[in-house]
DNA sequence: AAACTAGTCAACCGCTAGTCA
DNA sequence: GTGACTAGCGGTTGACTAGTT
């Protein structure tokens, strides 16, 4: 197939950096017109560039809903996770960080990241640690190695002053109950109404560093929103196929005393527990989200005591392994976080 | 102060896939 | 079925900047 030149050299388009009045040009076209067809805005925005290049530079600078600056260190713990599931998918990751796009994601990775993986033993395309097989913990699965390794790229990411060493208190107790909250919803996400369990998690959930406010409000898999904030949770509960026909009913007060027979919840410091995550009007959607459904709640129930020693095997609701290998991934991390060792 | 080096990131290049006539 | 066109992707380049010698 032959293809015509996108850019005529004998038009005398230009290349290189882009000027303010270029900036101001195809701006205030796109502002007037919308995007596309970009084979012939140049001419009609009067800008002496290929179209190509007009698109690129929209895409990755102009755009209104562009975040610039620094990225987060939860940015950061989700482009690494991110990549450790996709590779270099630089554009399903940056579908993971609203307001980032592929290229700066990209550089960002090259320039810093992938730096800190090397330098701390840790093979980037990989994930896993370059350093040999015996000098890992013996009992801990890969993945716990793996999140463990991200983890000290994430506390060591200048050895300066940013290094917190430890999470408050109430992260702990936060993490434990989105942690409980995670395996209620991966186990029984299909027969409660899963909007709800997204809302409660994304207004306050498992959050690994700093707050990033979350609405979710996706209800199947097929309908995945453009707009919502990325934590590893509101992300997971985002890819349950799960509709919103929810089932069961119990007094609030239930889950919170029902907790309290989860490890999970036990091993945070001041040992709040989930009614301590819960606030009255969460736990009210909770409940309303459920119908009178006597199997679930016996089966949370049953859930719950089984899970006294943490080794239920918890089957996915939802039929997507890479899912399933997700939350895996994201509890180890929620597990080193919560029990630093 | 000048030359050099390394890091950063915007922009470009080459390619593929999807759509449409 | 074919080819032209468009959009988008990942890899690479090169201009710029800051730090070092």
């Amino acid at each position: 197939m032959v293809r015509t030149p996108c850019c005529k050299p004998e038009l005398g388009l230009k290349k290189g950096a882009w000027t303010p009045e270029e900036d101001q040009k195809l701006i205030s076209y796109l502002n007037n017109h919308g995007e596309g067809g970009w084979r012939t805005l140049p001419e009609k925005a009067g800008l002496k560039r290929c179209g190509k290049s007009c698109r690129l530079r929209w895409a990755n600078y102009l755009r209104p809903d562009i975040k610039r600056g620094e990225f987060t260190e939860d940015e950061e713990l989700s482009i690494i996770s991110l990549h450790a599931l996709h590779g270099n998918k630089w554009s399903d990751i940056a579908r993971g960080l609203p307001g980032r796009t592929d290229n700066e994601i990209k550089n960002y990775w090259n320039t810093h990241i992938k730096k800190r993986l090397i330098k701390k033993g840790v093979d980037p395309v990989t994930h896993k640690s370059l350093i040999s097989e015996t000098s890992k913990s013996e009992n801990l699965p890969e993945i716990l190695n793996n999140q463990n390794i991200i983890q000290t790229i994430i506390t060591s990411k200048d050895d300066l002053g940013n290094n917190e060493n430890v999470k408050n208190e109430a992260n702990k107790s936060r993490l434990s109950s989105a942690r409980f909250l995670n395996r209620v919803a991966n186990r029984f996400g299909k027969k409660i109404n899963q909007r709800v369990i997204s809302e409660i998690i994304g207004s306050g959930g498992p959050l690994i560093t700093t707050t990033t406010t979350t609405s979710v409000t996706v209800d199947s898999i097929s309908d995945k929103s453009t707009s919502f904030s990325f934590t590893p949770t509101s992300y997971l509960l985002n890819q349950m196929t799960v509709n919103g026909n929810g089932n069961a009913t119990s007094p609030p007060s239930m889950f919170s005393d029902s907790s309290v027979n989860d490890p999970l919840m036990c091993r945070s410091v001041d040992n709040i527990g989930f009614s301590g995550f819960l606030n009255e009007q969460h736990a009210m959607m909770l409940e309303e989200s459920c119908v009178e459904n006597t199997e679930f709640m016996n089966e949370l129930t049953r859930f719950l005591r089984e899970d006294v020693n943490n080794d239920v095997e918890v089957t996915p609701v939802y039929e997507y392994k890479d899912d399933f290998e997700e939350i895996d991934n994201y509890f180890a991390c929620v597990n080193l976080l919560t029990n630093p060792t």
